[in-house]
DNA sequence: GGTGAGCGT
């Protein structure tokens, strides 16, 4: 007989892994406590016995890993959400095969975002579709899912540029999916829109962005739908300082640092570094 | 009140 091979991820860690991943807990712990932690876990929230996927690389999905991405990235996490809470959420699927919390290298503390890693391209897709946008458990939020990007590069727009709006004075529980439709309702090209909330707390902030494949659609929408209820009040709409085209941030940046190097060569040569740093 | 967004061992 060989070892049995389990269901995906429930093998017993190595001992020395699991020391590891204990004297990492350990650190955290004082490093919470010395930092009088921010936001604790709701009070039933129980951790399920799932072990941690301490191991990187080799294992689970390696198999020719062809170009196929597999890998979701998970956005807006609170501070309690490790690991195991995700695993949690999805070993329900029977497909996912790892997930991991990035934390800060210095503080310990989580990032506020992860990966999920599935057995194949088309279960992290169901994913993609199936929770993307709904409640996350214990957590008043939404998942806020994508897709992982591997390496450097974006490969984003598929089908050309966003147009995007900017949308204020929304009701405490306007999220994505709920702006989204409110918008898509009446124009066909949206393609996505986000609710901003604050990273500590996952509530929203109130704005947000809607983003058009069509132009005119962007512009009609600034007028059709500034004063349109949203939930229980009207939006405010504005204009979205642009940040998808970062070659004009870029040439706009570049031509006033021009601008400022053509002024005065010398003065930048008479400020010290460290002096500017300082500030 | 206000211009997101965060891609790793």
């Amino acid at each position: 007989m060989m070892q049995q091979p389990g269901v995906a991820g429930v093998g017993v860690p190595q001992p020395d892994q699991q020391q590891q991943y204990q004297q990492q807990q350990q650190q955290w712990m004082m490093q919470q406590q010395q930092q009088s932690q921010p936001v604790p876990p709701p009070a039933g929230w129980n951790p399920p016995p799932v072990p941690p996927p301490t191991q990187y690389g080799a294992g689970a999905g390696s198999g020719g890993v062809g170009d196929e991405i597999k890998s979701l990235w998970i956005g807006d996490l609170q501070q309690w959400m490790d690991e195991n809470y995700l695993l949690s959420i999805f070993s329900a699927t029977g497909e996912i095969a790892q997930a991991k919390v990035i934390r800060n290298k210095q503080t310990g503390y989580p990032e506020g975002y992860g990966f999920i890693e599935f057995v194949s391209r088309a279960a992290a897709e169901r994913v993609l579709q199936t929770y993307n946008g709904t409640p996350m458990p214990n957590s008043e939020q939404a998942f806020r899912l994508n897709w992982a990007t591997l390496g450097a590069g974006e490969r984003r727009q598929d089908d050309g540029p966003d147009y995007t709006v900017f949308v204020g004075d929304l009701a405490a529980d306007v999220n994505d999916y709920l702006l989204q439709e409110t918008f898509r309702n009446v124009y066909p090209s949206v393609k996505g829109a986000k609710v901003v909330t604050d990273r500590v707390t996952g509530r929203s902030k109130g704005y947000g962005f809607i983003r058009f494949a069509d132009e005119s659609e962007q512009m009609r929408a600034m007028v059709e739908m500034n004063g349109q209820y949203c939930s229980t009040r009207p939006m405010r709409i504005g204009p979205a300082a642009t940040k998808k085209p970062l070659t004009q941030q870029y040439q706009k940046g570049h031509r006033e640092a021009l601008i400022l190097g053509g002024l005065e060569l010398t003065s930048v040569e008479m400020i010290p570094l460290k002096c500017v740093a300082s500030f």
